[in-house]
DNA sequence: AGCACGCCGACT
DNA sequence: GTCGGCGTGCTC
């Protein structure tokens, strides 16, 4: 060994590429030593090139001769810390990602020079007084404009940045003036930017209902070792009151903490309820900040500056130092759920951030099956908080059988229920929801006589109608004609279902011709603060029904509302999905909550021709245990999970034959590791800007899943993308 | 990702 | 004879 190779240290360099996700060895020269430290981002010599880096191990001895030198650091601190690396390093293996992209998850928004063209300005220069300054005042009369500038930093606690001086119109000669003479100094500071430096907040605040008191009790008494709590609380139960006393309770003990929640409920509101409680000890983390804005809640957190962070999915890297504890509020959301890579979920790196101490709070009206089923094996402590806080009833459900309706000569998209109430609720002036789960492109097949979804055998999701009358699985590929007559009933309404807002919408206006209608969904919505516009119309009654999606479901809270009707819990329920039942049980259950909070009862009607459906009886009755039962069988007969592991690779190409050829070579190579191989088959989507898609989905055990997923990544070929999504959310 | 190396077709 | 096509392999 030479001797530099002793003083080698282990870099992964900013590419992101397959071939090069893997540690590679650099000498560090003499100079560098002192400084460097695990976690640096440094410079390197790259084959012909230079790139950026990160230190993962130092100081290694090297066994690889030849080795290049380190050529510089570019931080003075480290953005990641060991312990985030080992995370980082687990979501390689969990994930099957890249390396550098589980890297940077927890670097501050903006570092990645290559994939970000917007690097982000972190530093300036700012000019500061030094003590001696004030008293110089009068030695500066023959100079006025250094006396100047020393009046106007004055006037700002003795400091000015570079930016602020110029455009006072001092030159740099007069700073180095000043300078030359002791009284100032140049000094790099972050820029800091506090989106809400205008605001003030007030704090609002309540007596815990004996529920809440008993489950702020169990977690505080958790936050000095480690503890996992599913918070299972019903609408308006109060859940946030709990996250609220927790967190001051953890900041009494020295600890940070982070709040998520799903990105559509980081509204004003919710900001400002946290801001009032905590001030400025709050970061707030999510898309609507721009980058820079980011960049400074991210440095804030990293500094010791704040306490808690307030924020979306990828809030959950926040670097809190000393982190005790982490609440994911409505845990059961898709929305923590990454859906590009690397393709993690929120709760799996939480739990991962806090395997060693710390705790994890998870929070839900209508939890998810996997977090349930973790609570029934002990894995979390349940905590209930069963009643609403202001004691109001949970408003009733009516389902309408549509089978019948059809029977009765009822061709309409409404019931003669709904019609009824709709008319009632404009007559006494009050407002109305009208919910629809229009996911439209996936249209299934329904017998409009029985109300069976046409469905695949071998894996129990329903069918998908392409033209010209055929029916395709989404997860297998396999192809049939449509049948003439239901396999169930005989009968021969069978018909692709799918009725879009726009269309109920019209139907709406015709029935109704003076009520005065708004719609919300993507494409009402896709202009910035179109959302909030028709969601303050609506609040302040210039409208009387609200026809929307599921972004009428969430959250809002609407006085006025008494009548929520849901136009079909089909196209939900029969969605080409294993979780097509659980999100139809979670989106009923909101829909339901969100009638009767005003003065007012409130009543819900649910249309469907499936009222039989264990989805839609159990949201009914608003039981949740009940729907857990029959869903976690369903989950264990079929190895879905959380019984089973799922893995999907989707592998894209422009050429659409050659695809296929790989694609079955990808699947040959997947077998053998134990996990189940589905397909290949043509993706849902399956040509998305002139790249066509397959997927392949792995079931099994998770470490058999796994294996089989890396030998199908390494079987597909250059002239093909692979991506690999574990236990995905989406089969698009 | 880039960028070299390398082995087969139509050109000054 | 050579210029250049892009298949394959490498980057500490």
């Amino acid at each position: 060994l030479e001797q530099n190779e002793i003083h080698a240290a282990q870099i992964i360099v900013d590419l992101k590429v397959r071939n090069t996700d893997k540690v590679f060895d650099y000498i560090v020269p003499p100079e560098l030593r002192a400084q460097m430290r695990v976690g640096l981002r440094v410079l390197v010599p790259f084959g012909t090139r230079t790139l950026e880096g990160y230190v993962v191990r130092y100081p290694v001895v090297s066994a690889t001769s030849g080795l290049k030198p380190i050529i510089s650091i570019l931080d003075p601190e480290p953005f990641v810390t060991e312990r985030e690396l080992q995370v980082a390093e687990w979501m390689r293996d969990e994930y099957l990602c890249l390396f550098a992209h589980a890297v940077q998850c927890w670097l501050p928004p903006g570092t990645a020079l290559r994939s970000s063209s917007q690097a982000v300005k972190m530093w300036q220069e700012e000019y500061r007084l030094l003590p001696g300054a004030r008293a110089e005042l009068d030695a500066l009369k023959r100079a006025p404009r250094q006396r100047e500038a020393v009046q106007m930093m004055l006037a700002q606690d003795g400091k000015a940045t570079a930016g602020e001086l110029r455009a006072a119109g001092f030159s740099t000669a007069v700073l180095e003036g000043l300078m030359q003479k002791g009284l100032a100094v140049k000094e790099k500071v972050r820029i800091k930017r506090d989106p809400w430096r205008h605001q003030s907040f007030t704090r609002t605040d309540h007596s815990l209902t004996p529920d809440q008191a008993v489950a702020v009790a169990r977690i505080t008494a958790a936050l000095d070792s480690r503890g996992r709590f599913l918070l299972h609380g019903v609408t308006g139960s109060g859940k946030t009151l709990v996250y609220l006393h927790v967190i001051r309770a953890a900041i009494e003990r020295g600890y940070s903490a982070i709040v998520l929640v799903p990105e559509i409920s980081l509204t004003p509101q919710a900001v400002a309820e946290f801001k009032g409680w905590f001030g400025d000890r709050v970061a707030v983390l999510h898309s609507r900040l721009s980058i820079s804005e980011r960049a400074d809640q991210w440095h804030a957190a990293a500094d010791g500056g704040v306490q808690v962070v307030l924020g979306a999915r990828s809030a959950v890297f926040a670097p809190l130092r000393n982190l005790g504890l982490i609440i994911i509020d409505e845990e059961q959301e898709n929305a923590y759920k990454q859906e590009e890579t690397p393709r993690y979920h929120t709760r799996d790196v939480a739990a991962r951030r806090l395997s060693k101490n710390g705790v994890l709070v998870l929070g839900s009206a209508t939890p998810s099956i996997e977090s349930y089923t973790a609570a029934q094996q002990q894995q979390f402590e349940l905590l209930r908080l069963p009643h609403r806080v202001d004691n109001s009833p949970l408003p009733p459900v009516e389902v309408v059988d549509m089978r019948e309706e059809l029977l009765a000569g009822n061709r309409s998209i409404f019931s003669r229920k709904l019609q009824l109430e709709l008319h009632n609720c404009l007559t006494h002036g009050e407002q109305a929801v009208l919910f629809l789960n229009r996911r439209g492109f996936a249209s299934f097949v329904l017998c409009r006589e029985c109300g069976t979804a046409m469905g695949c055998r071998s894996c129990q999701v329903s069918l998908t109608f392409h033209e010209p009358n055929t029916l395709a699985c989404h997860y297998c590929g396999a192809r049939r004609a449509l049948p003439q007559r239901c396999p169930t009933c005989g009968g021969v309404y069978l018909r692709p279902f799918g009725a879009g807002t726009q269309r109920v919408e019209q139907e709406v206006r015709k029935l109704y011709p003076r009520a005065r209608v708004l719609r919300m969904d993507v494409d009402t919505t896709a202009r910035k603060g179109a959302h909030e516009a028709i969601w303050q119309a609506f609040l302040h009654r210039q409208a009387d029904i609200l026809v929307g999606t599921q972004m009428v479901a969430k959250g809002l809270h609407f006085p006025g509302v008494t009548l929520v009707g849901v136009v079909s819990a089909d196209t939900s329920l029969h969605f080409p999905d294993f979780r097509a039942a659980e999100r139809t049980f979670q989106l009923l259950t909101q829909v339901a909550g969100r009638a009767g909070r005003g003065e007012k009862d409130g009543r819900v009607v649910i249309q469907t021709y499936t009222p039989d459906h264990y989805a839609v009886i159990t949201a009914k009755e608003q039981n949740y245990e009940a729907f857990y039962e029959v869903e976690r069988e369903f989950r264990k007969r079929a190895n879905y999970p959380p019984f089973g592991s799922l893995a999907r690779l989707l592998l894209t190409a422009d050429d659409e034959e050659e695809l296929a050829r790989i694609a079955g070579r990808v699947g040959l190579a997947c077998q053998g590791t134990g996990a189940e191989v589905v397909g290949p088959a043509p993706a849902p989507l399956s040509r998305l800007k002139d790249r066509y898609r397959w997927h392949i989905l792995l079931k099994g055990e998770q470490r058999a899943v796994l294996a089989a997923a890396k030998a199908g990544i390494a079987a597909a070929g250059r002239s093909c993308r692979i991506i690999a999504d574990v236990n995905p959310y989406s089969l698009l």
